[in-house]
DNA sequence: GTCTATATAATGATAGAC
DNA sequence: GTCTATCATTATATAGAC
């Protein structure tokens, strides 16, 4: 039926699915349609059926990416009730997921750099996953009584994550991850 | 004569001073030889006169690199007695920077993490750059009577520096890197 | 040492059968 | 909607003239 969402897009969500591990695991540009073909277990021709080029594929995985994102802060938001617990269960990421950090780093941080190398018009798009975290982030120091410094405190905590995510991969090193988190968590209970 | 170091190597370094560029500017995968032939002036089949690979020339630019900083924290050195001075210098590395690191981010962070996803050999020749300011780092927090936290000291400064980094460029916005030295600054002097 | 071809492989993208 | 060819382009790398 005509305007009907179509039937057949567990194809496509198959294909998101895979571009976004790949493109985290591999990086977007070394990345190929073979490698998400094979992954997807779908043809290379078909990909054509869904997304009209690669940037299409791209512009797909970051919007999955910045909806899972915000489905996994509204979760947070009923299960802490308390915006500090809020805070800690964000700086709990960085250890809940060292292993992957190790290896291929910030998955945000990471595209977004290798975008902004690339010139790629979606570098704008892949700043604002930044975005969901950072509102939501200011939004807890705001309850906090941050009101007039919740944005510098929401950038210095993305920052921080970044740069630990960052020299963890370079030095293949989880132990740093893990004594940055301690310090982090205690920078927050300071303020 | 045998054994003597050949002449002609003025176009070997500027293959290597293009490349470096453009690894930067550009990304290490998505820099061609055309790209780094047409910036240095240098047909392109006369590189393997040079170098065998491509992965040669990245070894070359990782090498200069490393020696560019060994070269600039010695005149350091010689200039600042104090190492809380030096400290001070190389946070001033970002203010310095600021407009590269702005559309371009860290040249060692930023090829670290793309090595590192392309699962590229050099990856750890890479990491080594860090090394070359953590060693030094580690020395002057050594000279001020950190010598028991000296690495982990230095390791996280080296973090402060790529977490900023990532998100000045991020959000291409250096007025976040400016307060952010200040943090630092602040960080150092209160050790 | 330097250059102009050119080989070879991989990529993003298309055409068209079913 | 899904697939199998296949095209056009680009990339690394080589061969060989000068």
């Amino acid at each position: 039926m005509a305007g009907m969402a179509s039937r057949g897009d567990s194809n496509r969500q198959r294909i998101v699915e895979a571009a976004d591990q790949l493109f985290y695991i591999k990086g977007f540009n070394h990345t190929s349609f073979s490698d998400i073909a094979d992954a997807a277990g779908v043809a290379r021709g078909n990909f054509y059926y869904y997304f009209k080029s690669k940037d299409d594929i791209l512009e797909a995985v970051i919007a999955r990416r910045a909806d899972n994102i915000r489905e996994m802060l509204a979760e947070w938001d009923e299960e802490y009730p308390d915006p500090r617990d809020r805070l800690h269960r964000y700086v709990a990421i960085l250890t809940n997921e060292q292993h992957h950090i190790e290896r291929y780093g910030c998955p945000m941080g990471t595209l977004c750099t290798e975008l902004s190398k690339l010139e790629h018009d979606r570098h704008r798009d892949a700043a604002e996953m930044f975005d969901v975290f950072r509102e939501w982030l200011e939004e807890q120091f705001r309850l906090l009584g941050h009101a007039d410094d919740a944005r510098e405190l929401a950038l210095h905590l993305l920052a921080r994550g970044q740069g630990v995510a960052t020299i963890t991969n370079a030095y293949r090193d989880p132990a740093f991850l893990r004594r940055e988190a301690v310090e982090i968590l205690r920078w927050l209970d300071s303020l």
